[in-house]
DNA sequence: GGTGTAATGTGACTTAAGTCGTATCGCAAT
DNA sequence: ATTGCGATACGACTTAAGTCACATTACACC
């Protein structure tokens, strides 16, 4: 497969024998959007490393409710961690949310890599930094803050981000800060009451950076 | 200073060479009990790898609430996910469970070894896959599952463990699994009286192991 | 043995969050 | 238009979880 290099910005600082070596063993793989790509629980057989499009990683739990993990974009790696382990089964559920498609690295391959291309592992370690962080971020506010505040964090992050602000469900924003749709929608009317957002469809956009930021940070009013 | 390899279980793959570089970098530091590591949120100057003893990694919010992020015992890096991001900030705080020592490292020398030494991030890589995973489930746990359920597959949890199953507060218990210690008492209480554990002062026996397994794992009754 | 402090036990109360039922809206396909 | 469906809206209700105020016990230290 002829893959080029530039366009993976992840691998770029590598080596030319390194890249080689790599390059060699990705074939590639097209999802639909909403198509799933590896289930929690099953058995890890691939890592993989996103061309383009974007995945979401999620848990769910008997009754069906999700939470979102990871939202990965172009060049991330995926299910790493999963072939680490052992044993080797899927730590989550991976879905892509655009039409997607990834680079598929089989666990064979990934370990051959891990040993035989110590850069490779030097890759990958940058990759989870800022992954890890986000986790812990996710972890703390679950525990430690009530679903107005990581709701609130939620609409600021994503007025700061790249992301396009619209196309988000309610069902999608309750499963990426941990509660149902029913909540999502009455706090954003709350939210629009006060004149901190305003809506239009299911496109909010952000009135009040200040208060919002206010009702973001602090425990209560 | 002369470290003796051997002890140091995740440094033990390594070649003569990468280990020399580490080794004649890290320098020791002893903590008592209690003491603190480092503080969220300040400047992140080092990384750690322990000695002996273990640490308790946190965060908290503005009213004192505490959630622990992770207990890392023998071996364990600590702090390298925040000399990694930019800018290096500590990511959470690290407190001394019991009296411990540390190795460490400093953040110029952590780059260095990160560069000249491609065999050190892949010790890294590899003792980051299971802290991963735990943080997945700490997150989908606090999210998916009510604090009876996360209460129940704690005990479980320490009773399947090598950890002294005794020494834990209800404070401490409360941190782990996200909640305060009055809803602890009162639901260790419950089990009580359900005859799925029994309680002498601070220490819990498990009594009915598939009881409190029905109750880890369904949400309900 | 006392004394002080940390850890617990307990019940009453408040509130955030989740549940349920049903109505409405927007949009796509026919 | 009509139908159908997914996404919302919204009020009433239930409950898990957190708050508060004390009483009680365990334990370390003089």
């Amino acid at each position: 497969m002829k893959i080029d290099r530039k366009e993976n910005q992840i691998f770029s600082e590598l080596s030319d024998e390194a890249w080689l070596a790599i390059q060699s063993r990705l074939f590639s793989r097209d999802l639909d959007a909403g198509q799933t790509l590896f289930l929690e629980g099953g058995p890890a057989e691939s890592c993989y490393f996103i061309q383009h499009g974007a995945l979401r990683i999620l848990r769910t739990n008997p009754e069906g409710r999700v939470q979102v993990i990871a939202r990965l974009g172009m060049n991330q790696p995926v299910n790493i961690i999963s072939l680490l382990n052992q044993p080797r089964v899927n730590q989550a559920t991976a879905e892509a949310i655009t039409s997607t498609s990834v680079y598929v690295l089989t666990a064979a391959d990934f370990d051959t890599l891990l040993t035989n291309t110590p850069e490779f592992s030097q890759t990958l370690l940058k990759a989870f930094a800022n992954r890890i962080s986000q986790m812990v971020d996710l972890a703390a506010d679950l525990s430690l803050y009530p679903v107005r505040v990581r709701l609130a964090r939620f609409i600021l992050q994503l007025a700061e981000s790249d992301v396009e602000p619209s196309g988000w469900t309610q069902d999608e924003i309750a499963a990426q800060i941990g509660t149902i749709r029913d909540v999502v929608g009455r706090l954003l009317r709350e939210f629009e009451d006060q004149e901190l957002i305003q809506r239009e469809r299911s496109e909010i956009t952000l009135l009040d950076r200040k208060g919002l930021n206010k009702a973001a940070h602090l425990p209560e009013i």
